[in-house]
RNA sequence: GCGGGCGUGGCGGAACUGGUAUACGCACACGACUUAAAAUCGUGAGCCGUUAGGCAUACGGGUUCGACUCCCGUCGCCCGCACCA
């Protein structure tokens, strides 16, 4: 069935739903989503309810997802994080809140240029039709978000201020140009930035990536690598796991540098350790295979140049890597100790050195280092303990195979003898500084980040290459510095590159003839400083001051955790050099953050053929899953994040036509924390649009038998009855907003449920009196309300039928009554020895020898003490009773 | 290897700060309405047992009047990082 079909199909009901006879006996008709839905959007876009300005008399709250990539289409991914979105934007809105709540697109990269080059569409125009269709599509699931503030990166009205930003780093030394071994993605013909590299490939295009040395620009996120480490703990709001990743990123090490003089030659090899105290155990120095030293050694000796291309063959990708043997090659080179006079240290090139950590070159302790032993074990190499593990004694210990790594006493070691690892750190290093020979030092795993790209649907670097000036930034009267649009796709490597005559002009400073850089900016530049632009998207500032100042830092961002690095890190390093050029007065955007999980779907395949098989392609006979087409046997797979390639995914928009925006809504909101990941089902989907019509049905038989619930107000004396279904409401007020408040959504969900069918058991001729008629109607208000984030056009048509003339998107929350939602009774277990044995109903609060002696008087608990004395009666009040025998 | 998370009915999950385990939903069964079905409404249900009761929150211990929750150990699954010196 295509997706038009499911579409015509599904108009006004689920599958096989209702048959026109049945909806024309019907005294009531169904609820029209379509009908409705349209209308309420329609009615909030009039009234531009979610538009915001700055008002610093009011509190502002900035709710923020992570903007989408415009691939055309939006997937059930994007629902799930847009509501949740929408839901604290709608909630915060009606608490009192200044929301900005703004729409953007990730529009740059690479996938533009592809479908150029096989479709042979321009990347400007496949990318502005597809953020058309994509915002068509998140308008229809009715999110309160401010379309006014709408901005593509890919637009010049952003990039333009993009190019200043970088300028402004230029100039205060945070962008700099440099030559260097980069990672490069054979498929993408472009550069990456280390943390694109995964597992050895590429990020976005999987192939294993190549060392190149070229010259690229870099930004200097290193400068703010303390800083960024240590206000990741006042990141509270931050998932524990995210700030984790970041903080093993980041790679803080503290240790020293040690500087080994090499016998009859002027030159040092450095290398860094994070046990100086463990320096009179070293028995070798290691370099890496693409170290100077190295490289050095293969211009003489042809095996020096073998091993090192085995290497560097070998790659440094997958588990390989870590079954790979240590390996080395003999140099012909001595290295002098700095703390044993006389003894020298040979060199190697060792296959398990790394060139981009630390110096690229270690010196081993094979006693203490389990890579540095087996690796002396091999060339058969001195090993010498030098830590005794404490309740060692220092005659007998020795290492076998097995290097002792943690902390000891320190002995065979000279001056160091007799201290513990932490002192002996401190003094070997204070002893190498003062001979000259290295210093106490930290280092970081992280690396500036290569911002330079080899494509064309980017940002261009607004930098000017003159042989006589050497680079210089493209003058702001200049500026965007546009990309040209008559460009070709066929050949490999930078369109930019290969246009006649874009790159050709004139310097700025000398006036001779340069060349405009041709590279264009990662992807990642343009989103990490989309969050400020959204707070005055077309000024002619990058930013205004004081909008930013307003709206920032982001209060609730939310998005995948796939950006956990990446992005997020990105991000903060962008806060802290738009601060340090003035553009900002904060260094962390973004002060709370929700990483939310996928959705998965179960998979589907054809045995006989091995294809996948799309939901839709498939349909249960009873227990079997079958083909629907050929009523063939297929395999029913596990449950994995919906993917294209697998097949295994739901277009939001043929749901939303089938079900509207308030069940897909509600749905992904139900049954799994949002944290977690959730599982995508048709029965899910339909129970969720069930409840949709059951509150509709609920609130129309309501008022169509009880006229007078539009009209009631606050009697004078209550009912038993009112007074319960009173406290229904209020207990669910308190509860959802809480959850809410706390990301419970599913939670939130549950309580509105058991709401519901709390008002569903009130019978139809009972609460007519005024009494009933005020909490018949209370009930129904406060459900629009509680609905009102999670479906809100439904919220919105019962909160008209309720006699409202405005709109529930403008109206406050409810306040829940702190009286209405104690209950005077309470349900107090009884236990025997813990075992629970009866239930009583106690008044609220009331003493305990009360509850001591109703409890002892339970037939069930005096069977259950067989005639013992109570030894001890432990009241919990309100909760439990334990008699313990 | 290092770091983190998780393990509760047939399924997704709930249970606040240690206090009635299994809320709510899905699926299921039965009943009502219907010529019939769908939709809707109602009822039931952790397991064993006729009842009384017993046993259950991955497994084994511990702390406690009381443990899904805290502590120790074991097993399993998931995620991130990884020859990081």
């Amino acid at each position: 069935m295509t997706n038009q079909a499911v579409a015509e199909k599904l108009v006004d009901g689920p599958p096989e739903a209702g048959h026109d006879s049945e909806r024309n006996r019907s005294t009531m008709s169904r609820y029209n989503f379509l009908e409705a839905e349209a209308k309420w959007q329609a009615a909030w876009s009039a009234r531009n309810c979610f538009a915001s300005t700055v008002d610093p008399t009011r509190p502002k709250y900035y709710v923020l997802e992570m903007f989408p990539y415009p691939s055309g289409r939006i997937h059930m991914g994007h629902v799930r994080n847009y509501t949740m979105g929408d839901v604290v934007a709608r909630y915060k809105r009606a608490k009192g809140f200044n929301v900005l709540h703004p729409m953007g697109w990730d529009a740059f990269g690479l996938p533009a240029e592809n479908a150029a080059r096989d479709q042979k569409i321009h990347p400007a125009s496949w990318t502005y039709d597809n953020i058309a269709n994509m915002r068509a599509e998140l308008k229809r699931m009715g999110l309160a978000l401010d379309w006014s503030k709408e901005l593509a990166t890919c637009h010049p009205g952003y990039y333009e201020h993009q190019q200043r930003i970088f300028l402004d780093f230029f100039q205060a030394g945070l962008a700099y140009r440099k030559e260097a071994f980069v990672n490069w993605d054979p498929i993408d013909q472009t550069v990456l930035a280390n943390e694109q590299v995964i597992d050895g490939r590429g990020w976005r295009s999987g192939a294993p990536v190549e060392k190149r040395k070229l010259s690229q620009w870099f930004l200097k996120i290193t400068d703010y690598a303390e800083d960024l480490l240590q206000a990741l703990g006042g990141l509270d709001r931050w998932p524990e796991k995210v700030r984790l990743m970041q903080e093993n990123w980041i790679g803080k090490s503290t240790g020293a540098h040690v500087r080994f003089k090499l016998v009859g030659r002027d030159d040092r090899i450095e290398v860094f350790t994070t046990r100086p105290d463990t320096l009179f155990g070293a028995s070798f120095i290691a370099v890496s295979p693409d170290h100077a030293i190295a490289e050095e050694a293969a211009k003489a000796d042809p095996r020096a140049a073998a091993f090192i291309a085995e290497c560097r063959a070998a790659g440094t990708s997958e588990a390989a890597v870590e079954a790979q043997e240590k390996r080395g090659h003999k140099l012909a080179i001595e290295a002098e100790h700095p703390l044993m006079p006389g003894k020298t240290l040979p060199v190697y090139i060792a296959n398990f050195v790394l060139i981009e950590y630390g110096t690229g070159a270690i010196f081993g302790c094979p006693a203490h280092d389990q890579r540095d032993l087996d690796f002396a074990r091999k060339y058969d190499l001195t090993v010498t303990p030098v830590v005794l593990p404490h309740g060692e004694d220092a005659q007998t210990f020795a290492v076998a195979d097995v290097a002792y790594t943690d902390d000891g006493t320190i002995y065979n070691s000279g001056f160091l003898d007799g201290l513990d690892s932490e002192s002996a750190k401190k003094k070997a290093g204070a002893k190498l500084k003062e001979q000259g020979d290295g210093a106490p030092t930290t280092i970081f795993r992280l690396r500036d980040w290569l911002v330079s790209r080899q494509r064309y649907w980017g940002c261009p670097i607004p930098i000017i290459h003159c042989e006589a000036c050497g680079p210089v930034a493209v003058p702001a009267k200049d500026l965007p510095v546009r990309l040209p649009d008559d460009v070709t796709f066929e050949k490999p490597g930078n369109p930019l590159d290969h246009h006649p005559s874009w790159k050709h002009v004139a310097c700025p400073t000398c006036g001779k003839a340069a060349r405009r850089e041709t590279d264009t900016f990662d992807t990642f530049v343009d989103s990490s400083w989309y969050f400020a632009r959204f707070c005055s998207p077309r000024d002619e500032q990058p930013v205004d001051r004081a909008a930013v100042d307003y709206w920032l830092p982001v209060d609730q961002y939310i998005g995948g955790v796939e950006h956990a690095i990446l992005h997020l890190l990105y991000s903060r390093f962008f806060a802290r050099a738009m601060k340090k050029v003035g553009h900002l007065s904060l260094d962390e955007p973004f002060a709370g953050l929700f990483t939310q999980g996928m959705v998965c779907h179960e998979t589907y395949r054809d045995p006989a053929t091995g294809d996948w098989l799309l939901p839709e392609q498939v349909e249960r006979r009873g227990t079997q899953m079958v083909r629907a087409d050929t009523g063939g046997a297929i395999e029913t797979g596990r449950s994995e994040k919906m993917s294209k390639s697998k097949k295994n995914v739901v277009a939001p928009d043929v749901i939303i036509d089938g079900y509207g925006a308030d069940t897909a809504r509600w749905f992904v909101l139900s049954d799994s924390p949002p944290e977690r990941d959730m599982e995508w089902t048709a029965a899910g989907v339909e129970g969720a649009w069930r409840f949709a019509q059951r509150l509709w049905r609920l609130c129309f038989l309501w008022l169509e038998a009880h006229p007078g619930i539009v009209a009631a107000t606050l009697p004078d004396t209550m009912s038993d009855a009112a007074t319960a279904l009173r406290r229904a409401s209020h207990k669910a007020i308190a509860g959802v907003s809480d959850d809410i408040e706390k990301f419970r959504f599913n939670r939130a969900v549950a309580r509105i449920y058991e709401f519901a069918n709390a008002l569903g058991e009130v019978a139809e001729g009972d609460l007519a009196d005024p009494a009933g008629l005020f909490a018949r109607r209370e009930a129904l208000t406060t459900l629009a309300q509680l609905i009102g984030p999670m479906m809100p056009h439904l919220a919105e048509e019962m909160w008209a039928s309720l006699g409202h003339r405005t709109l529930l998107a403008e109206t406050a929350w409810p306040e829940a009554d702190p009286v209405l939602i104690i209950d005077d009774q309470a349900t107090v277990a009884i236990q025997v020895n813990g075992k629970l044995r009866a239930t009583i109903q106690l008044p609220r609060d009331c003493d305990r020898q009360v509850a001591e002696t109703r409890a002892l008087a339970e037939e069930a608990v005096i069977r259950a003490m067989d005639g013992k004395a109570p030894k001890k009666v432990v009241v919990v009040p309100n909760r439990i009773v334990n008699v313990v025998v």
